[in-house]
DNA sequence: CGGAGCTCCTGGGGGC
DNA sequence: TGCCCCCAGGAGCTCC
């Protein structure tokens, strides 16, 4: 599933090859994709028609597209589990869980484009479980979009500070990880590299945040980012076949994953056998060893 | 209003 | 072989 640094993947490559280019025609094949845009497919379609992309953006795992003319509004984005963005010549046979197709008006009309290796090219949302989907949004005087404004920054943002996240997550009175994974406390975690960096730092999920120290609270968040910003060296994670980057490529960072989906399995640390525990309805994967259960665990 | 639980969705895989 | 159930989970929504 995409989390931050596979979506920044999407995002440079969206950067490379939609920037500058004008949407022509959008079909929207599947209504849910555009369920987000409240005054429906065909507003969203009729609406984009026309603009020209003039950069892309990120917070977390929600990426936009800037567009001209005006700039009170954006073309917002989510991958939600199994979305994809793709670069497809417009030849190319539709994906079985197409649900939106972007056409620009070079490659309707042949005429020269920016980057002449784009033309001909179409942009597709493919998304199997339909998790994810598209909008057109109105944007702050930040130029941020207005479903984004109670996003918090993500620790690979230069402007995110880790002391004020620190403090905040200390005045908190949750589990740790359920703190990691609000994403207005901090953006772009997701289960995996929750897991993964509290591995990393030796704390349990269910650690209450408010008797967290300092220390711990720098660690968990500075664990957090080395893990985004590894994966993002190698090109984003991808064991689920179902996330493709923005040109059709896989990363392969899944085997990088410490305690992740590895349950039974030494840890890499101790030798503990990793265990796999239920947890907000989903899996947390961790080392018992390492990752002891505390005195006073919160939910 | 902070915190927690529910819900949306599809297809792969295991059990019988 | 076929059917049923479980599992994967981001984040908006609702409720307390």
């Amino acid at each position: 599933m995409p989390e931050l640094p596979e979506v920044e993947v999407v995002r440079r490559g969206l950067e490379r090859w939609v920037t500058g280019r004008t949407f022509d025609s959008v079909e929207v094949t599947h209504p849910r994709a555009t369920r987000r845009h409240v005054a429906g497919a065909m507003d969203f379609a009729s609406r984009l028609r026309g603009r020209t992309v003039a950069g892309v953006h990120r917070r977390g795992k929600y990426l936009w597209l800037s567009l001209e003319p005006g700039t009170d509004e954006a073309l917002l984005a989510h991958l939600g589990m199994s979305g994809q963005l793709l670069v497809q010549p417009a030849t190319a046979p539709d994906e079985v869980h197409l649900r939106v197709r972007l056409r620009f008006a070079d490659s309707v009309d042949s005429v020269d484009s920016v980057d002449s290796a784009a033309n001909g090219t179409e942009l597709r949302f493919v998304d199997q479980r339909t998790f994810g989907g598209l909008s057109l949004v109105g944007t702050d005087e930040q130029g941020l979009p207005l479903p984004v404004a109670h996003i918090a920054r993500d620790p690979l943002d230069d402007q995110f500070e880790d002391a004020a996240f620190t403090a905040a997550l200390r005045r908190r009175r949750t589990g740790l990880k359920r703190a990691l994974l609000d994403q207005s406390l901090v953006s772009g975690i997701g289960n995996i590299y929750a897991d993964e960096a509290l591995w990393r730092a030796r704390l349990h999920y269910a650690r209450p945040t408010d008797a967290m120290t300092r220390a711990q609270g720098a660690e968990v968040i500075a664990a957090a980012r080395a893990v985004m910003v590894e994966a993002l060296a190698r090109g984003g994670t991808s064991f689920d076949s179902l996330y493709v980057d923005v040109n059709g490529a896989s990363g392969y960072f899944e085997r990088e994953l410490a305690v992740y989906g590895r349950a039974g399995r030494p840890c890499l640390r101790c030798g503990a056998l990793v265990v796999r525990e239920p947890f907000m309805n989903r899996s947390s994967f961790r080392c018992p060893r390492c990752q002891p259960r505390p005195r006073r665990p919160h939910a």
